[in-house]
DNA sequence: CTTTGTGGTTCGATTATAGAACCACTATTC
DNA sequence: GAATAGTGGTTCTATAATCGAACCACAAAG
């Protein structure tokens, strides 16, 4: 069983995105369903504990820094810093491109850690966006690599979603397999207009997905061809990051997933 | 009014912290004084909503990658990677020291970035860690700036905690004074042993206080004399950051302090 | 100066919560 | 190997916290 008010608290902290990061009492009553009476309750307790805060000149609630401190606690806990961070920026120099984590999380595809390229021209994109698995480079190669029960969940999803990605679902399936095989990835102006990136796939000790690396850029240097250079030095690294990604991600987070969809 | 069962719920999201990330449920309810049932509860309906993870190998509770989600948006809220990092790059390199921007939140000082230096010994620490406001030149810089009402708040805190930095009440309001007057301050050994560090402090358009500006390094190499030849770098970009942090830092997060004082 | 919008508050009827007592399980003790 | 003490997890009802219609005070717009 789980709490009622809890869960409403969590709704409310689910609608603070980059997209939308401060919100009016009413406009965010509105947009969740709720009463206002019941979400200035719970803004006012997110308040006193200092989880929220509110702007005195627009009135407008928007996160407390309380969260930048919890994402440092689980950022220090999946050592992702410490231990990742040499590898990623040791694959942007070499390439020139930026380096892109990607980790599979209930159902989508996250950002987990980017390391961008020291030229002017490079991808930039903000840490912790998600998005569906069937789209771009770095999420095909996770998707490829799942269960065939819950790739069909996950393209009949986004056939509903009406993805341009997806012609018709044996097509696609056709096509994951092939990623699968191949062992890497090649999309150009997917996910973001004129960027492209080649990405491979992450795995645990027990060859279950974790996620992909990717290297992403420019569309007009990263060419297909330029992605077939860059891969030695992408699959340089692919078993030093399953071995860490292996002790960093316990099972809990693995299963995650599973759960959700069992 | 506030609501009771979400400021549990927020408590026991406090539990989590680097030191301890994670929690056994029996274990977590006793160190909270509360029902076993209660808090399993509420983790129960953190986990449904991917705010909580349970360790399968372990059952051992631990905060979920959301957080580095939710933090990463109030970071991209508050645009300190933009716009501040660049500077405190500048200074890291011209330096050849880590550089930490500290602010004032709730009472209490916040290394909110860390920009470290290239060298192989090196000041590192995690950034969102807190301390009272008497310990050390980025806090102090800090303290000798708010308001004598608050200042005396803090420093009584400060006796009864027994802090070494404090021999009386009168020669440390002596100390802050200086402090003040001379707009910087260098420590050695106080925060964390062996290192040292320089600290400016930064104010917003009215000339209230933010946060501060350091830069820290081990003391063998940070003495007395090179925190004096590294102040200008120090100063040179000082109006540069109070712009930008007063832009960044709504009046909401500058009174939170103040409010939670009155 | 009425209307419609804020954010914030009040209070009683309703409903979700609290927590003792309970499993099922594991590890340790004697 | 029976007894004990520890896990995490669940059940159930008296009770206490929550919900929300109706209410401010204020601001902007018509």
């Amino acid at each position: 069983m789980s709490s009622k008010t809890v869960s409403k608290a969590l709704s409310i902290l689910d609608a603070f995105t980059a997209e939308t990061p401060s919100w009016g009492l009413r406009d965010l009553a509105r947009y969740l369903d709720m009463s206002h009476t019941i979400v200035h309750r719970i803004l006012s307790t997110f308040e006193e504990k200092g989880y929220v805060v509110q702007n005195t000149e627009t009135n407008k609630y928007e996160l407390g820094i309380k969260f930048m401190e919890l994402g440092n606690v689980v950022e220090e806990n999946l050592k992702i810093s410490e231990m990742i961070q040499p590898i990623m920026k040791r694959i942007a120099l070499g390439t020139g491109e930026s380096v892109v984590l990607t980790i599979i999380d209930n159902e989508e595809g996250l950002y987990l850690k980017i390391v961008e390229s020291e030229k002017s021209v490079r991808f930039s994109e903000s840490v912790g966006k998600r998005s569906p698995l069937y789209i771009g480079a770095s999420h095909k190669v996770i998707l490829a690599h799942l269960p065939p029960d819950i790739q069909s969940k996950i393209i009949d999803h986004g056939i509903e979603n009406k993805a341009r990605q997806i012609n018709t679902k044996e097509s696609f399936q056709v096509l994951l397999e092939f990623i699968k095989k191949q062992g890497w990835f090649y999309t150009s102006s997917e996910t973001f207009e004129e960027v492209a990136a080649v990405s491979i796939p992450l795995f645990d000790k027990k060859n279950n997905i974790l996620g992909s690396l990717s290297v992403a850029g420019p569309d007009y240097r990263l060419t297909d061809e330029q992605a077939k250079k860059i891969l030695p030095i992408l699959k340089e690294y692919q078993e030093n990051m399953n071995f860490i990604l292996s002790k960093v991600f316990f099972p809990s987070r693995r299963n995650y997933l599973m759960n959700k969809l069992s």
